[in-house]
DNA sequence: GTAGATGCAAAAGCTTTGCATGGGT
DNA sequence: ACCCATGCAAAGCTTTTGCATCTAC
């Protein structure tokens, strides 16, 4: 089982960058400054930015933009397939950028650290579970909520 | 595997009635006309209601009652364990009578019916995962997402 | 030049809270 | 009688939308 990620996303011999605007041409839509900055910072972002605190970076480096902007622009990479939305629990949406492969998260419920992780097994037997319900499998959520090592041992933590 | 809930949520031995009045009497609490009647209707219930939808079913056969009532008792009811509250697709929270045993979820995408199933197995598979991540696992949520065999075959349905 | 994008603020959902009044115990 | 609970409305939060202005093409 492959545990971690690699924090880079970019898809080998396809860069996100070309694909935003390969979408925005495509639809008649233009590359703005806006979304060059938004784009860039959610990609340099590890994983999972609330959109909160994708406007307060974004703001850091161009402190002219707005919160809508922001939503927009997370809607519009959501469209082309380079963001996906998560909603864990909490109910605020958070975003990362759309990973080449399928993952699922475990989030530690003290600290709020996310791992993502894939399970191959699991997958499988998920795809058997929804036939014998009578369904075709288009996609899932799995979240795996409890407590990580590192809080484990080290019991007072600020939530993240 | 055990694919579908029995729709009676009642645990042999104990009934709901019964441990929210104890509930209430130990906190120093009250049991009022309008957590009977909403505890009574949210049980009615087969599953997964939304906050709205229960207070149309509880305005209905009790028109005083206030939405801030309403959402005062689910919170009441979750505190002392006869509800759960989902976040599904979409955001806005749902709550289910809590069930004596865990179960997943498999939500058609089409027509929104939700489908309630255990899988040992992977439940299983998800504590190892958790585990070898560093993980003590506390609960998890799984959502499948599909299209049902009855909106296979007849493909236009509206969403419920 | 034109259609789309932006920033601001207002609006729109959903949920919670404050407060005067009502009601269990 | 004492407090808790209620209903209403107002406030809180997050997200979306309207609109005048700006800007990429």
């Amino acid at each position: 089982m492959k545990v971690e990620r690699i924090l880079s996303r970019a898809v080998p011999g396809e860069d996100p960058r070309g694909t935003l605007e390969s979408y925005l041409r495509e639809k008649g839509l233009r590359l703005t400054r806006q979304r060059e900055a938004i784009l860039e910072i959610f990609l340099a972002h590890p994983q999972h930015i609330s959109v909160e605190d994708l406007y307060k970076r974004v703001r850091k480096a161009d402190p002219g933009i707005g919160f809508a902007t922001v939503y927009r622009t997370l809607k519009l990479l959501t469209q082309c397939g380079l963001a996906e939305e998560r909603h864990f629990q909490g109910g605020r949406s958070r975003y990362e950028p759309a990973a080449s492969e399928h993952h699922d998260h475990c989030i530690c419920t003290v600290c709020g650290k996310i791992v993502e992780f894939e399970n191959p097994t699991i997958e499988q037997l998920q795809d058997e579970a929804a036939e014998q319900l009578g369904f075709e499998l288009t996609h899932h959520r799995m979240e795996l909520y409890g407590i990580c090592a590192e809080c484990r041992q080290r019991p007072v933590r600020r939530r993240r």
